[in-house]
DNA sequence: TTGACTTCGTGTCGATTCGACACTATCGTT
DNA sequence: AACGATAGTGTCGAATCGACACGAAGTCAA
């Protein structure tokens, strides 16, 4: 088959009368949204009220429409569908088996999202009822191939967060070491030692110590850090290689 | 703006009454190919013979047929205008700006491939005549994104050549331990140490040593090796961690 | 055949980083 | 005042790191 058989709109493709000569499906974009509790890795699932899947568990996600990127589909999705704003979000994978969609055909542009639980809980409960938060290793039978984009976002999150200073993005603004130590042990998937996390965590140079305790603990309050976005960007800019 | 009133194909879409409540856009494929000869690192460029940006180079790619996958619309392009077959070929990212395309909404999926020149400049040079292989840093201007996703590209290949063994897909079969030493050294844009190069090399366990030396040099000959990619897929289901 | 030329192939050492390991300090509670 | 719980802190041996130079092997030309 030569290229002329198939692509291109070709130099006659100027009047109105629209002769589509190439596919077009449709895109969405999907988000896999992890969340953090403090203890436990949780996905964001929504309830699908419509058909293929209906009542089945899904990502969040939807069409893409002609006036937004993949990315701002999924910001808006996010929005629309959970109450999510403002979160770390970026492309994941783009998934096109042909017959992920059993109707007709579907490419999904998928996304990882990072959000702190105790911020957003109350948000997504709120904003509808079929929105919640499951457990990450004990999620129901997803719609589409959504099991599949999850394990793929999993896997980008725990192969990233030793080198990329994302693991911030699960906890709140200001967090304690001990915190930030038992997001690096639930997304890696093994325990650390304290004080070589300590040593390696402070020898980065980005975490800033601030004058402040945890309140409201019944033992001895731990010290406030934050992540130093500021200094990262610059050292980053420079070819910095961060590492935990 | 509610969803309903963003969507539809456009004006004029008549045949086969179908009541689309969502955009349709076109969804390309496009491979940024990465081709080392030993001394520096190629592009291959495609000159458009279609609108819009007739004349200017590109990265090759085309339309995602409905009953292919991405992945195997970059191959079948690939194949098609520049008789490349079985290749080194990941996923990128996807590009979705919504005027990448001056005429029409199109979404590109794109892709990076690596190839050895030494097996494929002839190839590509004889099966069209508008193919040709750039050197990566003296690119002319290409059509569309397409500079972005060369950049993206680069850096995605520099990123990972540390820590998965891609660096072999620029070398043929057999090569010598400087040969491979050169393709790190061209990737990541600094020189290396030789004998530490070679005791982080023959470190991995990754690499066998043949019984063969390479041949029509003005030298003496070096020991040719050969990447053990059965040994590597072993330990890398084992959570194993390639570094060089 | 000899000498010049080019690349191959090899080891050490000091500095740094690594993981393993345990106790005292602090604060709230009872 | 005693208890319970977590915070916070340093050392040491092992492994890994980067820096560094020269004899061996082979080709080529005179």
């Amino acid at each position: 088959m030569s290229r002329a058989d198939r692509n291109e709109p070709g130099p006659g493709h100027t009047s109105k009368p629209h002769a589509y000569d190439y596919p077009r499906p449709a895109v969405t974009a999907d988000c896999a949204v992890f969340g953090l509790d403090g203890e436990r890795l949780h996905v964001l699932l929504i309830q699908r009220d419509v058909n293929p899947f209906r009542g089945s568990w899904a990502l969040p996600g939807g069409f893409v429409q002609e006036d937004e990127t993949c990315e701002e589909a999924a910001r808006r999705e996010l929005a629309e569908e959970a109450g999510l704003r403002g979160v770390y979000l970026e492309q994941l994978y783009t998934f096109s088996d042909v017959d992920r969609d059993p109707r007709h055909r579907v490419i999904t542009v998928a996304h990882v999202a990072l959000v702190n639980l105790l911020d957003y809980r109350v948000a997504a409960a709120t904003d509808a009822r079929d929105v919640a938060w499951f457990v990450h290793d004990e999620l129901p039978e997803l719609a589409f191939d959504h099991e599949t984009i999850v394990d793929v976002a999993r896997d980008r999150i725990r192969g990233k967060v030793s080198y990329q200073p994302i693991g911030f993005e699960l906890l709140p603004k200001k967090f304690t070491l001990t915190q930030l130590q038992r997001v690096y042990e639930i997304v890696l998937g093994r325990e650390l030692d304290k004080r070589n996390f300590r040593r390696k965590a402070l020898g980065t140079g980005l975490l800033v110590e601030l004058d402040e305790v945890e309140r409201d603990v019944a033992h001895r309050a731990a010290r406030l850090y934050r992540f130093d976005r500021r200094e990262y960007d610059k050292l980053r800019r420079r070819g910095f290689h961060f590492e935990i």
